[in-house]
DNA sequence: TGATTGACCAACT
DNA sequence: CAGTTGGCCAATC
């Protein structure tokens, strides 16, 4: 079955640990195609209706910033999700945002 | 069926 | 230094 993009970005969203976050242009880098995060956050959009859980509270743009946040049913959910999982963010942004990121192309290799 | 948009990123002007 | 455009793939109008 071909794999489509999005389908492995769900593969690599649904591997980050809980408590640790990335970025759409991680993902897409890791992916091969940088210029494709656009396609990263689709792939969010959607992943509620993928049928699977996709911790797409743990995806964030390059600056560390909740980007899609009001994509959860709520400008505060997202926020809380993460802050739920020890991660602070402040002003709709992650604080200590290297400390928690998780790269792809690092863990995953 | 063609055109537009979309939770982004990087380069160019 | 700040604003604009290009690029990628898939879904919606």
């Amino acid at each position: 079955m071909e794999t489509s993009f999005f389908e492995k970005v769900y593969s690599v969203v649904k591997q980050v640990p809980p408590g640790r976050i990335t970025t759409y242009g991680a993902i897409a880098k890791y992916l091969g195609t940088a210029r494709s995060a656009r396609m990263v956050g689709w792939a969010m959009n959607q992943s509620h209706a993928s049928g699977e859980f996709i911790p797409a509270h743990r995806v964030l743009n390059r600056n560390g910033v909740l980007t899609g946040k009001h994509h959860f049913g709520g400008p505060n959910v997202m926020k809380q999700l993460l802050e739920n999982e020890g991660i602070k963010v402040d002003n709709d942004r992650v604080t200590d945002f290297d400390r928690h990121f998780w790269d792809p192309l690092k863990e995953l290799s």
